[in-house]
RNA sequence: CGGGGCGUGGCUCAGUUUGGCUAGAGCGCUUGCUUUGGGAGCAAGAGGCCGACAGUUCAAGUCUGUCCGCCCCGACCA
């Protein structure tokens, strides 16, 4: 992609609108621009980061037997009555009458659809397990939507439901999800904590939540510098661990993902029955599974950043590789600069060339700004020297050797 | 919803305390010349009903009231 075809618009002072970190980057990076509080426009570069994202949670989760669907942002309000959650959701949930008097809601999250969904295609044991997933739009009205993409009212979800005939099967599926989730924090360049958590309005007796540790995070969580295990207490705090009386730590997180054993909750209450093998109608056993898709944009700037910009972790990164000619008046740079970019893009390389009519300086600060991993930089100096020069972002570290060299270098980068 | 802060060209802000006549700066934008390896220099331009409405006054960006919007702290959550 050319930069000048492209729509980046970098900004060089901190926008007044926004005061943590991830959000002040994420905006002068030209990553997302707000319409109003809770609800963001994804620029080009931003649903680059989030088609990535959402590219290793597909490949982790579908690793797990799970088959993504698409279910409806539009709920009829009248299973929210049927699965007793309509006082519990209470005004968090968006609602509306339509031309037919119709009591709608838009989606706050789907186990009920997908009860709903299930129910009427699965009557026996011999259909079970089950584990379908989606990535999809949820709506929530906050009641203070804050920090960009972390607390929004329209964001984007990865929620799947497990079926299974009894509390091995969920053991199992919970199993399996939460390692799929360590190895999609992990590609994602995140440090995360796991933690016992309360259910809340989910319901179910046993969750997990999977804390981002960032500075500008709105969780406080308890941690346990001795056994690395940390808990979320929504009332009384202990001081000490409870497993080895070490001081707990208090720090700052950012909720990206919350799996729960669910039972029979919606089963039962909506009444998604199988038949078991001696013939009895038995309620479906369910567990739920959520990442917070978009929210994982602004944690990962959290944990990925230094005083220049963004420092996407190379699955992430939007572009694989940026050519920064430093001077577009020059025939014989750009000639060089289009060369490099086409051949790495023939050899299947993901690249930005900044064909600006811009600075030296303007062309560094906005690469570093917007994180992507590598750079290539082509002045006079590698002009007069038959060289390439490559940095990589995350030590600024620069390489110069010859084309088919700095070649070999980007691909051990990418593949190693 | 309760508490606090803010709202002035596209962006960051000054001016508001103590009302005063054509509303400013820097960045960005346009044109020209010069520059060209870490956000260039000079020159000439374009761009504003000072968040909205109502009031006080000879006079309101500035004072009063109401409303709207954004940010921060609290309950909620991925």
């Amino acid at each position: 992609m050319l930069w000048s075809k492209d729509f980046i618009p970098t900004i060089k002072e901190t926008p007044q609108e926004a005061e943590s970190l991830s959000h002040q980057l994420m905006l002068r990076a030209g990553l997302v621009r707000m319409l109003m509080a809770g609800a963001y426009s994804y620029l080009p570069l931003g649903l680059r980061v989030l088609n990535n994202i959402q590219g290793i949670i597909r490949q982790e989760i579908n690793s797990c037997g799970a088959s993504e669907l698409l279910l409806p942002a539009l709920q009829p309000q009248e299973l929210w009555l049927k699965s007793g959650r309509d006082k519990d959701i209470g005004d968090v949930m968006i609602r509306f009458v339509d031309r037919r008097g119709r009591n709608i809601c838009l989606g706050p999250t789907h186990e009920e659809v997908i009860t709903d969904l299930v129910k009427s295609h699965i009557s026996s044991y011999k259909q079970l397990p089950l584990v379908l997933y989606q990535i999809q739009t949820k709506f929530r009205d906050e009641i203070r939507p804050r920090f960009g993409l972390i607390r929004a009212c329209e964001f984007i979800m990865k929620d799947a439901y497990s079926f299974d005939i009894d509390e091995a099967g969920l053991d199992k599926n919970y199993k399996t999800m939460y390692d799929a989730y360590k190895r999609i924090f992990k590609r994602c360049g995140l440090d995360i904590l796991t933690t016992e958590a309360d259910s809340g309005v989910m319901g179910g007796k046993v969750s997990h939540e999977f804390m981002a540790l960032a500075k500008d995070g709105e969780d406080v969580v308890l941690f346990c510098p001795q056994c690395k295990s940390a808990k979320t207490f929504k009332e009384t705090d202990p001081q000490k661990c409870l497993k080895c009386n070490t001081g707990l730590e208090k720090i700052n997180t950012i909720e990206l993902g919350h799996i729960f054993k669910l039972g029979t909750k919606y089963s039962a209450s909506l009444g998604a029955n199988f038949v078991d093998a001696k013939g009895e109608q038995r309620p479906i056993i369910m567990g739920c599974y959520g990442i917070g898709v978009s929210r994982l944009v602004s944690a990962i700037i959290e944990q990925n950043h230094d005083k220049d910009g963004i420092i996407w972790p190379k699955e992430i990164s939007p572009y694989q590789v940026i050519v920064l000619p430093l001077d577009t008046t020059d025939t014989k740079i750009m000639d060089k600069a289009n060369q490099v970019y086409n051949e790495l893009g023939q050899a299947g390389m993901d690249v930005l060339l900044d064909d600006r009519d811009e600075r030296a300086g303007v062309k560094f600060k906005d690469a570093d700004l917007l994180g992507i991993s590598l750079q290539i930089i082509i002045g006079k100096e590698s002009l007069k020297q038959d060289t390439l020069e490559l940095k990589i972002r995350r030590h600024q570290k620069k390489i110069i050797k010859t084309k088919p060299e700095i070649f070999e270098e980007i691909k051990e980068f990418v593949n190693g």
